[in-house]
DNA sequence: ATTTTTGTTGACATTTTTGTCAAACATAAT
DNA sequence: ATTATGTTTGACAAAAATGTCAACAAAAAT
C-alpha cells in the first residue's frame, strides 16, 4: 500500500503550482522544480511521465481550486450586485494565490496554436456559470441598471480591472512609481475602486 | 561601407518582434528566429552577441516605438478628456501590433527579480510623461470631473481596461465564446465602451 | 588588381535540459 | 525470513539549444 506515494506525488504538484502560478517562473526546469520540492529530479518522470504532463494536470488542479467557487457564487440566486461584488471578492483572493496562472495558460495556448507541438494545457469551453452570469448582465441592461453593450464588455471590464494590475505588478511598479507596499496598498483598494466603477454609471447609457 | 550590413541586422530585430511580440512565441529558440527571418543562424551572434543580447535590444527597439507617439499625446496641453481619447486611441493600434510585449516584459523582470542570471530586458523608471499625466488626473479629481480616489487607479484602469482583453485575448475567447470574427468586433468597440465607463461616473463620488 | 573589410556559411564544441534504466531501498503481506 | 510492491536514487543516454571558429564570399577602399 502507498503511504508516501501521494505525499511525494502531492508534493510535486503543489511545488509546480507555487514555481509556475505563485512565483511566475515560466521558464523553470524540472530539476528546478526537483530542487525546490527537496526531491530527487526523476521522481517527476516517475509519478508524471514527462515535464508536459506534468504542467498538464497541475493546470487542471489549480483550474478546479480557483473555480471551485466563484462557480458557486455564481451560479447563485443572489441579486446581480450582491453576487458581483462576492464573485469578484473571491477572484480576487485566488489571484492572489496564482497571480501567473492565467498568463501561463494563454502562453500555453498561443504555443499550441501554432506549433503542433503541444506543451501542456488544454482548451476550455465556456463553463456554464459565466453563461449564465451573462444572461443576467443581459437583464440587468434591460432594466437600465447598467449602460446598454453587448453584455462581454461588462465581463471583460471585470476581469481586466481585477486581473491586469495583478498579472503586471512588476511593471506597473515602475511605471507609477510605486514601492512594493504602496502596490499591496494600491491592490488592497481595488476591489472598492471596480465595484464603484461598474455600478457608478447607473442610468448613464446614450 | 556596410550595405547589407543594417538589412540583415533590421531584418533580424524584426523577426524578434514578430516573433516574440506579436505572435508571442515566448519559447522561440534562436533557430526558430533564424528560420522566421530566412537567415542563417550564426547570424545572430555575429550582430548580437548573444541571445540574451537580442532580446534586449529588440525590447528597447520596441518600447521605443511603441512609447513614441503616446508621449507626445501625454505630454500636450490638449483638455483632459481628448488628451485621454487620443492616448487610449493610439495606445490601442499599438497593443495591436505587439501585444505580447508587456507579458514579455513582465515575465523577464519576473525572473531577472529571482535570479540573477538575467535574461534580456532592462527596468524602467517612471516616464515623465506619466507623471505628468498622473497630475493631470489629480487637478481633474480636484475638480470634481471624475471621482476622487489615488490617482493611479484611474491610470491603472485605462491600462487594464485596454491592455488585458487583448494579452488574453485566447482565454477569454474561449471563456465568453467568441468565434475570431466576433472577438476582432468586440475589441474594435472597446475605445467607446472605455472611455464611456471612465468618464460615466461624472460627479458620482461619494 | 589587390588588399582590406564586412558579411555569410557549415562544421564543431559546449551547455542545458529531458528522459531512461537498473539497482538499491523501504514497507507491508505472506 | 522472504516475497511482493511501490518508492527512491545515481549513472547514463539522448535531445535540444546556444555559442565558437575557421573558411569562404562579396563589397569597398586602396
Amino acid at each position: 500500500m502507498p503511504v508516501k506515494d501521494c505525499q511525494t506525488k502531492k508534493l510535486i504538484i503543489e511545488t509546480v503550482m507555487k514555481v509556475f502560478f505563485a512565483e511566475g517562473q515560466i521558464y523553470a526546469t524540472t530539476q528546478d522544480i526537483a530542487d525546490a520540492a527537496g526531491v530527487n529530479r526523476t521522481l517527476i518522470n516517475y509519478y508524471f511521465r514527462s515535464k508536459k504532463a506534468l504542467l498538464a494536470t497541475a493546470i487542471k488542479t489549480t483550474r478546479k481550486e480557483f473555480i471551485k467557487n466563484s462557480d458557486l457564487i455564481l451560479s447563485s440566486d443572489l441579486p446581480f450586485r450582491e453576487k458581483t461584488e462576492r464573485f469578484i471578492d473571491d477572484f480576487l483572493n485566488n489571484l492572489l494565490k496564482y497571480p501567473y496562472l492565467e498568463s501561463f495558460v494563454t502562453a500555453d495556448l498561443i504555443q499550441r496554436r501554432l506549433k503542433k507541438n503541444a506543451p501542456a494545457g488544454f482548451i476550455e469551453k465556456q463553463p456554464a456559470p459565466i453563461k449564465q452570469y451573462l444572461e443576467e448582465i443581459s437583464e440587468e441592461m434591460d432594466a437600465g441598471n447598467i449602460p446598454k453593450n453587448n453584455p462581454v464588455h461588462f465581463m471583460m471590464n471585470i476581469f481586466s480591472l481585477m486581473i491586469y494590475p495583478i498579472i503586471m505588478k512588476p511593471l506597473q511598479m515602475s511605471i507609477l512609481n510605486l514601492s512594493e507596499t504602496d502596490y499591496e496598498k494600491v491592490l488592497y483598494e481595488r476591489k472598492r475602486i471596480i465595484l464603484e466603477l461598474l455600478f457608478s454609471s447607473e442610468g448613464t447609457k446614450q
